[in-house]
RNA sequence: GCAGGGGUGGUCGAGUGGUUAAUGGCACCGGGCUGUAAACCCGGCAGACGAAAGUCUUACGUAGGUUCAAAUCCUACCCCCUGCACCA
């Protein structure tokens, strides 16, 4: 590829590249020199569980890892003592040597389901933080100033709203730029919230008479909710360790909106593609369809495109065809005559007797297929005979007696 | 430290002695329609027991108290927010 083509290529799916000719430059003369770039992506230590938002800024790494060069994946441990301020919670509690290894580790199996091993370096901050102390990094501070600092939009905004703003909220943007400069690094990702942070490695870097990186930011991407970002505790997120089933369920539920936006940001389809696509819907074409192509891209990258197709298969026969899927789980429960709300509870398809009465009279249980609606409903469990009882549309459980 | 405001169910937010398991919105769940999209319609949304009518338990920051009766009144405490003061 050319220089010309690779800031193309490196260009797809982001936000905002700052800036874009130090981009160039920094690809020349490395192809010149043969040296790889080091591309420095900062992770919050508390979050090992990784989402397709998370995968968004992973496989622009990828990119980077594609074209030769480095990537620093920056555990935050240090900085997991401050918390980012924009998240909600300021204050987050201090994680031990032990936590932190585990959470890595969770890290290290996730991150590598999209990220080129040979070509990643795990790293941790704490490592030239701690080294720090008390006065260097006193002596860090004086690298900034309180305004520029407050140039961040949201600290700005929470003083001029008399809101709370801890002293040590505003160090973290300070700390995460110094990892720029103890990493030297060249590029650094991040998502559009941490703009503010990338740019002060650059001013940082700049102090410390570096080159400046460039800052690479991404999108972020909105949930199956279709309105906020993807977010674990907003439980609108696709995890990129769910299995097959159940990211096809959720892809399959996002809007016809934002199925283009997963296109964009998820998957490798090119842009003209994608406006085929599109046009092709606008002509009258069934959205379901490319949804269900969208859905297939998604897992084949996180499990395999056997799985894909099974997927697939599987919704087919659930939702079009209105059957049990082809693997349903199977668990045992004492022989006998049952409640029907009973053993709704018992096998866990239903948090308590109330709610399980509820569905039952609302429609919301079937039992070999049939709908039961009489909420005093009994059922017979015996050892020669899975039955499959079914609630809702998709939950399904087959259940034998024992002993 | 002083003054003011506030803490209600997953969330927002009503409610200021009994008819309140607590209006309403959102979220969520079940059903209908469908493409597990959107929109829309119906129902539900603390728990236990009961075939059911229903009965009981738990719940409005925490702990006590007043009362036949408290989310609502009183006392103490905890927490949050705001302003002022203090401070270099």
């Amino acid at each position: 590829m050319t220089i010309d083509e690779q800031v193309e290529f490196l260009k797809r799916g982001t936000l905002e590249i700052i800036r874009e000719e130090d981009l160039r430059l920094k690809l020349k003369s490395s192809a010149k020199s043969g040296k790889p770039l080091r591309v420095k992506l900062g992770a919050d230590p508390t979050a090992p569980d990784l989402h397709l938002g998370h995968a968004v800024v992973l496989r622009k790494l990828r990119d980077f890892q594609s074209l030769g060069h480095e990537v620093i994946f920056l555990i935050g441990d240090f900085t997991g003592l401050i918390g980012d301020p924009s998240g909600k919670n300021a204050t987050r509690p201090a994680l031990s040597r032990e936590e932190i290894e585990a959470n890595a580790e969770t890290y290290r199996q996730q991150v590598f389901k999209i990220l080129d091993k040979d070509k990643t370096v795990i790293d941790f901050n704490s490592r030239w933080m701690n080294e720090l102390g008390a006065s260097g990094f006193i002596k860090l501070a004086a690298h900034t100033t309180v305004k520029q600092i407050l140039e961040r939009d949201d600290f700005t905004k929470r003083l001029g709203e008399n809101r709370p703003l801890a002293l040590h909220e505003v160090l973290y943007p300070l700390v995460m730029a110094y990892d720029s400069v103890a990493l030297e690094a060249d590029v650094e990702l991040g998502g559009n919230d941490q703009k503010f942070n990338l740019l002060m490695g650059r001013n940082l870097q700049r102090e410390y008479g570096q080159e400046p990186q460039v800052a690479i930011i991404t999108p972020l991407l909105e949930g199956t909710d279709g309105v906020q970002k993807m977010s674990k505790s907003l439980g609108n997120y696709i995890g990129i360790n769910e299995s097959p089933h159940e990211m096809f369920g959720k892809v399959m539920s996002i809007s016809d909106d934002l199925m283009w936006r997963y296109f964009e940001l998820c998957t490798s389809v090119p842009p003209d593609e994608i406006e085929r696509m599109k046009r092709a819907c606008a002509e009258g074409a069934n959205p379901r369809d490319y949804k269900i192509e969208l859905a297939k891209n998604i897992i084949t990258e996180f499990h395999s495109l056997a799985d894909a197709t099974a997927a697939i298969e599987n919704f087919m026969r659930v939702f079009s065809r209105h059957e049990a899927p082809d693997a349903v789980e199977e668990r045992t429960a004492k022989s006998g005559v049952w409640k029907l709300a009973r053993l709704v509870v018992e096998t866990n398809l239903a948090a308590s007797m109330a709610e399980a009465r509820r569905l039952i009279e609302q429609g919301g249980v079937r039992v070999e297929g049939e709908r039961i609606t009489a909420h005093d409903a009994e059922i017979n469990i015996t050892l020669d005979r899975a039955h499959l009882i079914q609630v809702g549309k998709r939950r399904f459980l087959r259940v034998r007696g024992e002993g």
